[in-house]
DNA sequence: CGGTTCCTTGAGGATGATCAACGAGGGTGG
DNA sequence: CCACCCTCGTTGATCATCCTCAAGGAACCG
């Protein structure tokens, strides 16, 4: 794991316990109260939402080394939303208040957290942004972009579907999105591979 | 100012200066860098996008005694939105390095950004998933309930433009469903004020 | 090879956007 | 006090984008 947010020999000594989940298991749901701190030991997590109809919001991924569901922990409320093994994964937990023991014994790791709560503000309202008041093909690009690694033209890793959850589309608007961005030379489309 | 983030007094000795606004006026832009720290000493700013088609996207507003446009500052990164007075006001502000002595001299200090960072993303996720994916009256009825101060109908102190702006809707599309709403008995309009 | 997941396409529909006027209320200066 | 202006609210007509529904097709995996 590298860049663990808080080092894993460092988390076991304050009482950490590892915990296995199957692709598509829930880690914990919208709505409520959380108990532990997590952090992703290998694989990865999705944190969305879903709305009346049944259709679903992501809010974001989170990759090994990286924690989540520490907001509400912070401030004693309810998790705003649900988070699910993307993957076959790992992740590692301690209770509540070992985790605010943690923080008070180790400065700089509160200080770190600062830091990365103010990143993951910046995010989201970048996202926000983004993605309310754009159109389509403005939401899949800034999609995309966020999710690019160098200046080359990669593969995307993601289904349509997924992007369709990210950028609050439907699939079918994805896919005729896509292949428009295709037509005008935005992007690539080989044998039903994204890549931008 | 009541609870304010960082106490006046505390910032005065920081070598803070003191600014007036009048309503309208910009504070700081998207895409510049921070050089300063911010908080409302009366009145209320606006944090806001404004998109390709110059539709305004409204991030939030920020009161008298909250802090603001602290999480570019923490990581170095431009400014995601502007910032403008919403009314008459005054802000206080100290340079960049001051406030990160400040957080580093004062632990209890720090660790009350902490928490408020976290209120903050869970404001973001909760305001996300009401927005995206979710239907004009729903989008409305999120921003009536996040807004609203106690159980009783109350004044909604905000324009349809506002409201609007917020929701990422269309000043008629909400005139047009608030309308709706109140013929529903889900809110009341009297006067062209809207009780809710 | 069969099943599962993902992708694709077309037709039709609905919600919200756009455009263009106009109305209402409040404040200001003559 | 009245006229004017400015901001905000309102309405109707038309339009566009994206959604919905329904049906297959393609790719991949064990």
């Amino acid at each position: 794991m590298k860049n663990p947010q808080i080092p894993l020999e460092l988390l076991i000594t304050y009482g950490a316990t590892f915990k296995e989940y199957q692709k598509g298991e829930i880690i914990f749901s919208e709505n409520e109260y959380p108990n532990y701190y997590f952090q992703v030991v290998s694989g990865s997590i999705k944190m969305f939402n879903t709305n009346d109809e049944g259709k679903e919001f992501t809010q974001g991924y989170f990759l090994r080394g990286q924690s989540f569901g520490e907001p509400p922990l912070l401030i004693n409320e309810r998790y705003p939303a649900s988070a699910m093994a993307f993957q076959n994964m790992e992740v590692v937990r301690v209770p509540k208040q070992k985790f605010f023991q943690i923080l008070e014994e180790h400065p700089q790791i509160q200080k770190d957290f600062l830091i990365l709560m103010a990143r993951r503000i910046h995010n989201k309202a970048t996202t926000s942004k983004d993605i309310i008041n754009q159109k389509a093909d403005f939401r899949i690009k800034a999609f995309l972009n966020s999710y690019k690694k160098g200046d080359e033209k990669e593969l995307i890793p993601f289904t349509r579907q997924e992007i369709a959850n990210f950028t609050g589309l439907r699939v079918e608007t994805v896919i005729r999105t896509i292949k428009n961005m295709a037509k005008k030379k935005q992007l690539e489309v080989r044998d039903h591979k994204i890549y931008y």
